[in-house]
DNA sequence: GGTTTCTTTGCAGTCTCGTT
DNA sequence: AACGAGACTGCAAAGAAACC
């Protein structure tokens, strides 16, 4: 009998040992920075490791605290779970060697399974697939823990808004325990179909394959019986077929639905398993699961191409691109197989970080031009409505007077601040309305010009920042202008923001044109009457000039 | 305490991309 | 093909702070 640490490689003689080891080592928690081999007792050892010998600038992974994966000193006497009965030639590298023979699907585990989970499952055997020698097994479950997602990217791009709303039908995945270890990481793939729920379709699971992310053993791969009607079996894209379905269910080879699917799937991981998958958000919600310890393939591109999407480049793509092999070739999805090329994706990106930087150095270069291309085309249509509002009137944007003749002003339609909510102000005066640290950064993207009834109307909008605020809140100066095509903010003389000649020509017109509102109502709230007397001041004195000339909009 | 002023938040629509 | 999600935007109401 041995007393094996879950954490690494060590076994002991007696519990004793074993407990002394985990005392001193804690929580195994591994540095995340790269190249980096120590472990720590606690998270707040590894971080403080990384700020004073790495000053670590991504978040590091946390993993959950012993006393939450494991009871300690429990005795053990079975074989390691990153074992395998998988007879392997000597001497393969983590990539060089596969093994050929794809499985036929009739010879795939049926999905019910003993109470102890199986060691050796069915072999995917297939040229596309790596498999790793026992012996680097350890290193390999290193690296990928190394790799799991922090926090916040889990948050944002791996736990569903659905969870987050339905919170009480999701399960995180049972505690770790000594008595029942389970698989160190699996790679997960789920198909759906569409159902019908009153007038929405959702997705609900109709298969569900698991393979074990070190001998790539198939777990799992059991079609599920839809706990709602299915009105979309999606067989092109899913591959499941209604006669499937029937048949499954008829052989009792079918999972209960997402529950019964969940429950066979806490057969084989628990809280301290890695999952690895693309795009597992989907996966996780109709599962209904939660998981803290994830290594999404989608985001490990995405982050390694640097591209802000995170969805970017599917599995396809990647296996097409990053590793040259083809999947998803024939009628429909086969969750097995996209299981194992997430599997691949990520161990290529572990393995072969060359490799993987020369492909992300070409996805930089194509998201470049990409956003080249579409910034001339913003621009362009930009330049077009822009020809199209100048046509309207008499001048160009260049050719506006910074003091208007009558006609002139006839032909602008000026909006004074009300008292109200700021988003109905057109023109924000300073400086005694302007607060001191308002956010303006939205109205950058928020404010706009627009043409209504013959008149130029130019709106600019205080207002909160949605993102931006940081960048762009400051001491406001004595005017907050936009130029007309609301390309920057125009903050003169009292700002420390240093004015471009452009910035100061376009600050002086409108400032111009503001000089011709009647001081008198500036900084008064106007009723309705005083709307009409501020129009009566801006409208040309000569009579022929009818209402309609300004849109007949008294304002 | 009521009103005014300013900021924050929520909702909805559009577009794009990935998922099955 | 249909859906979900993120990003962006417009609009409006709620909330918070300042003022009288």
């Amino acid at each position: 009998m041995a007393f094996q640490c879950r954490f690494c490689p060590r076994t002991f003689a007696l519990e004793k040992h074993l407990t002394d080891h985990l005392a001193a080592k804690g929580d195994h928690v591994l540095c995340t920075h790269n190249g980096c081999s120590k472990t720590f007792k606690s998270r707040d050892k590894m971080q403080n490791h990384l700020k004073k010998d790495h000053r670590a600038t991504r978040p590091a992974y946390v993993p959950l605290s012993i006393s939450e994966k494991v009871e300690i000193g429990t005795k053990i006497d079975r074989p390691r779970v990153t074992t395998t009965t998988m007879s392997l030639p000597s001497g393969n590298s983590l990539t060089a060697t596969k093994i050929a023979t794809k499985i036929p699907q009739n010879q795939v585990n049926s999905g019910r399974m003993s109470h102890n989970p199986p060691i050796t499952q069915t072999k995917v055997q297939d040229p596309r697939w790596s498999i790793i020698p026992p012996p680097q097994h350890h290193e390999a479950i290193t690296k990928l823990r190394q790799r799991t997602h922090t926090w916040e990217v889990l948050d944002l791009h791996v736990q569903s808004r659905n969870r987050k709303e339905n919170s009480a039908d999701y399960e995180p995945a049972p505690a770790a325990s000594l008595l029942l270890p389970k698989r160190a990481a699996v790679a997960l793939d789920c198909e759906m179909v569409g159902a019908r729920e009153g007038e929405k379709e959702h997705n609900v699971l109709a298969r569900l394959s698991v393979i074990d992310y070190l001998t790539g053993d198939v777990l799992i791969d059991s079609l599920v019986n839809p706990d709602k009607q299915v009105t979309d079996w999606r067989t092109r894209w899913s591959g499941v077929t209604r006669g499937a379905m029937n048949t499954a269910i008829r052989n009792g080879n079918a999972l209960k639905g997402y529950k019964g699917a969940r429950e066979e799937l806490w057969k084989h991981i628990d809280s301290s398993t890695v999952i690895v998958g693309q795009a597992l958000k989907n996966d996780f919600d109709v599962l209904r699961i939660t998981h803290s310890l994830v290594v999404d393939s989608g985001i490990v591109t995405a982050e390694a191409a640097g591209i802000p999407s995170i969805s970017l480049y599917g599995i396809k793509t990647a296996c097409t691109e990053l590793l040259r092999i083809k999947v998803q070739q024939g009628r429909g999805h086969d969750s097995v197989e996209d299981s194992l090329a997430a599997r691949e994706v990520v161990l290529t990106c572990l393995n072969d970080p060359e490799r993987l930087e020369q492909w992300a150095k070409i996805k930089r270069e194509e998201y470049a031009i990409a956003e080249e291309k579409r910034k001339l085309k913003v621009e362009k249509e930009r330049a077009e409505r822009r020809a199209a509002l100048d046509k309207k009137i008499s001048w160009t944007r260049e050719e506006w007077p910074g003091v208007l003749t009558k006609e002139e002003q006839s032909k602008i339609r000026v909006k004074i601040p009300r008292l109200g909510p700021t988003a109905s102000w057109d023109f924000y005066l300073g400086p005694t309305r302007v607060p001191a640290t308002a956010t303006w950064a939205t109205t950058i993207s928020r404010s706009r010009e627009e043409w209504i009834d013959g008149s130029r109307i130019v709106r600019v909008v205080l207002g909160p920042s949605r993102g931006l605020a940081e960048e762009y809140t400051g001491e406001l100066g004595q005017w907050v202008l936009y130029d007309a095509d609301f390309q920057h903010v125009v903050v003169p003389q009292t700002s420390e923001h240093s004015l471009s000649d452009a910035d100061r020509e376009d600050s002086e017109l409108f400032v111009g044109l503001l000089a011709q509102v009647p001081e008198m109502i500036l900084d008064q709230p106007l009723d309705e009457s005083e709307d009409s007397l501020l129009m009566e001041a801006l409208q040309p004195s000569s009579p022929e000039l009818e209402m309609e000339d300004i849109g007949g909009v008294a304002l």
